[in-house]
DNA sequence: CTTTAGCTACGATAAAAATCGTAGTTATCA
DNA sequence: TGATAACTACGATTTTTATCGTAGCTAAAG
């Protein structure tokens, strides 16, 4: 296996995660909203992910349907394994209740959480 | 305010939040262990990272005396909102979620996080 | 049929980060 | 007092990312 995507390669991710497949003009527009960037730049970009297998496609007419080659979840473990150890040298523990300390999470997510966590205590013997 | 360090400067600034004022030499030699980096490297960068003030220093004999600049906790914050948003399209429950799920945390951890959200749901209403 | 709109491929460039080598300075010591 | 060791400054290069522009193809419209 091979890295992980970049910061101009997530967004694109993330959206096709989300959206299912989509073609490059898709893509295009829903990140235009954003921040505005040019077609054939989105375009490369994703080109560029096929090439390092973040992406497949299959043809559709005269175009092409982009979709994810790798796993939402396992992306998301590598880069925050990488991130946990580069920012909060690797204490979940920091990392968890700094996130949770900064940004306002709901009642609703405050007890999942919590569900979570017990879980994880009774599991542990 | 400026933007964030990078990758690589990630881990002198853990050094230097962690063990105070240290030399070149001894950012090199604690660096060296990990990854083995020309000694060069990391002086280039570290006066990178004086110019853009996320380190400071001051004269010892005849080199340097470094340290951070930028407090810990700030700078974390940063990372983390953007890591957030990257990774987990800003879903703080999905980054903890993951985080606990993936990385085991210690009892005594587990119990300082519940702790920390009995607070957050009291504090709220 | 000819024009045009919508794609793709591809090269080029720009911008940012990372890494290294060389040269110059000063204190130390043999 | 001359060689050596320990630093710093700085330029240069390499690598990686990010972003665009141009050219070429094809289907659809007139």
């Amino acid at each position: 296996m091979q890295s992980t995507p970049t910061a101009s390669e997530l967004p694109i991710l993330q959206l096709l995660w989300d959206q299912g497949p989509l073609t490059v003009r898709e893509v295009h527009d829903a990140l235009s909203a954003e921040k505005e960037v040019v077609y054939t730049t989105i375009l490369k970009t994703m080109q560029v992910m096929l090439e390092r297998g973040f992406l497949k496609r299959e043809q559709q007419g005269r175009g092409h349907l982009y979709s994810a080659a790798i796993a939402r979840e396992t992306t998301q473990d590598k880069l925050l394994d990488t991130f946990l150890d580069r920012t909060f040298g690797g204490s979940v523990k920091g990392l968890v209740m700094r996130a949770l300390g900064n940004h306002r999470a709901s009642p609703k997510e405050l007890e999942e959480l919590k569900a979570l966590i017990d879980d994880m205590q009774t599991e542990e013997q």
